[in-house]
DNA sequence: CTAGTTGCAAAACGTTTGCATCTTA
DNA sequence: TAAGATGCAAACGTTTTGCAACTAG
């Protein structure tokens, strides 16, 4: 369960903003707060979430920047997508690097996992296939303790 | 990458038809050209594609069927979910115990892979997470070898 | 100044639902 | 013959798009 330090969050937002200048997309403030949100935000929130997020604070912020924002920094992999279980899609923009998600059926919540030897599976599944891995998805669901100890 | 002997797929379909009947449920043409073709299909198919399929010898059978069918295999957990690189949703009604898949990001071919010791990972995740693992959904995205070979 | 970005509303998409008709047990 | 399943079409929620107005560089 894996928390970076609020410094590298914020270290990372400023090299996300460069990076997206440098692909030449222009900083609108409607872009910097979502991406802002997006690598800040601990929830892996859904696209809808992120919006009823920033709305109280930008109240002309459209649904639709945010899904334009979410695609840009996809396209750019500062972003990666998962599933939940309301059956939606939500995003990891603090982590982008492919790493496991937890999810717990009960209370809905989302957690990274600190999973090694992940290089190992990627290279076993690289022997058994002869697929170039480019990437991949692991997550699990189940109950979290404060759920289980609540039943 | 696994498939399984004809017989022991015929032998599964036979099971899961008994199982749907055992909960009570009808036995239609339509529910079982459906779940024949979940059962022995190793495409991985969407429900569109399980519909179209079945569409020149059902010529009756219609979209809505195909989804409530898929439905009920998912709630006897006879079908597992996974995500294509078409954007949408697939399923693998061959071998419903959660494995991971391997889809091709040139081809579209999606493939399972055997991996052994998931069961430790699982226990591992158990152990750093406190969480009570219920399922999980292991995707891995690469080039085929026939795609790499073509490039 | 002008090309890129926004916000809106409409369109497109996949999926679900209500209901009259038909079918299984 | 009665409960359940089907097929249709309408409704639904989510995501994408076209476009006029706006704004960052």
């Amino acid at each position: 369960v894996y928390l970076g330090r609020v410094d590298e969050v914020a270290e990372r937002l400023d090299r996300v903003l460069a990076r997206v200048r440098e692909h030449g997309f222009r900083m609108t403030p409607q872009r910097v707060a979502v991406i802002r949100a997006l690598v800040e935000s601990t929830a892996h929130p859904s696209i809808e979430q992120v919006y009823l997020q920033l709305l109280p604070e930008y109240p002309m912020m459209s649904l639709a920047t945010v899904y334009k924002t979410v695609a840009l920094m996809q396209e750019l992999e500062e972003v990666i997508e998962l599933a939940a279980d309301d059956g939606g899609i939500h995003w990891d923009g603090r982590r982008p690097d492919p790493h496991p998600h937890l999810v717990c059926t009960g209370c809905g919540q989302i957690v990274d996992v600190e999973l090694e030897r992940i290089d190992e599976l990627v290279h076993k599944v690289l022997a058994l296939s002869g697929f170039g891995i480019v990437t991949r998805r692991i997550d699990f669901w189940g109950v979290c303790a404060r759920c289980q100890s609540r039943e």
